[in-house]
DNA sequence: TCGCTTTTATGATATAGGTCAAAAATAAAT
DNA sequence: ATTTATTTTTGACCTATATCATAAAAGCGA
């Protein structure tokens, strides 16, 4: 679905209002691998991913790179604390193949807010998405095993399940990589 | 902190408005135990705890009690997708000791967001710091020794973890009660 | 197409923490 | 104040998965 679907689907903008809304967001093409935010630096733009897919990662004690979130194509993409609160961010967020997304700075977003009370509506609804997709995969973690992590991460971002490396799966589940590789292999032996 | 300052600590309300505000919302006290929102029923209201402690959990698979989240004196507590989306909550919300609560259903809620933009700003505002949180949680819980955890809950809610039953606390925490009790049992020995 | 780098697979071994069982301690009820 | 129920502690044992080591495969630049 592509930026402006997503925008009327949640709220019903007219046209004039949705005119007004997307020019407040710059497009741009963003080639694989580029970094968006760098740890311990303020995220300043909230990002709309009209095609494309990213993620948000940290480095742990060891310096091992753990993956917290996957950003697929038509999601909002972003360091949501750093972003709204303007603190630095505990996240890495890069995109993980060419892209085009539509991002907006904090202030031009508050613009938006102050302008369109439908707008805090909206961002409203877009954090109780993430809200419950954070506490779906809190549950998913919390008390399953390996196996049936894998089967939630298949059934919930199959597209991304077969799209991203092994390794960035697997830090994302909570497991070693040789244990993620060991499901795969059970499953094409079968 | 009670409501009416949790409420201007997030938007700068004037009187007349913070006193139709309240006057929206039930203030209700409630007993020890008691269950607020059963598993599969909608959530209808929206809390704020003015005075007590509550949690809400889930039945697993094999019938175990698993708490999803902690609610502690100054937060709003609810089923959020539930309340929101008007969809069977996946929780049972209860009341752990004798509380004090501001209650507030769907539709005067909305009657509060359509009349004040700022009543958007603070839905947007609750429910951001509602995200942090389960997202610090889950990079606790994900990477994570046990003792590590525990500690993590000493630090986020002191106030909780010394009040709340281990087994409670344990489930949160993803881990057996068993494992719980030990670990403090090394604390206490040394 | 060849060499170089990164990613994935597989085997051997170690361990954190789960499960089961039973006792001890606390709390609640009559 | 006793009994009953609930919660916590402790011990013995076991298993899922981490770690370490190395090989195989895949991806990529020159």
């Amino acid at each position: 679905m592509n930026f402006t679907d997503t925008l009327t689907a949640l709220v019903p903008f007219s046209d004039d209002e949705l005119n007004d809304i997307l020019n407040h967001f710059t497009m741009k093409s963003v080639p694989k691998n580029e970094t968006l935010v760098h740890q311990g630096k303020i995220c300043k733009y909230l990002y709309f991913i009209e095609q494309g897919m990213g993620r948000s990662y940290y480095l742990n004690d060891n310096q091992k790179d753990i993956t917290q979130w996957f950003f697929g194509t038509g999601k909002f993409m972003s360091s949501a604390d750093s972003f709204f609160q303007k603190k630095p961010s505990l996240y890495y967020l890069e995109v993980l193949e060419d892209s085009i997304v539509y991002l907006i700075s904090k202030e031009k977003l508050d613009v938006l807010f102050a302008k369109y009370p439908k707008m805090e509506k909206l961002g409203r609804l877009v954090i109780t998405e993430m809200l419950t997709n954070v506490v779906n995969k809190l549950n998913a973690i919390q008390f399953q095993t390996a196996r049936e992590r894998y089967d939630y991460m298949l059934a919930e971002f199959p597209d991304i399940a077969y799209q991203v490396s092994l390794g960035h799966i697997a830090s994302y589940l909570g497991m070693a990589q040789e244990t993620l590789s060991r499901i795969r292999s059970q499953d094409s032996s079968n």
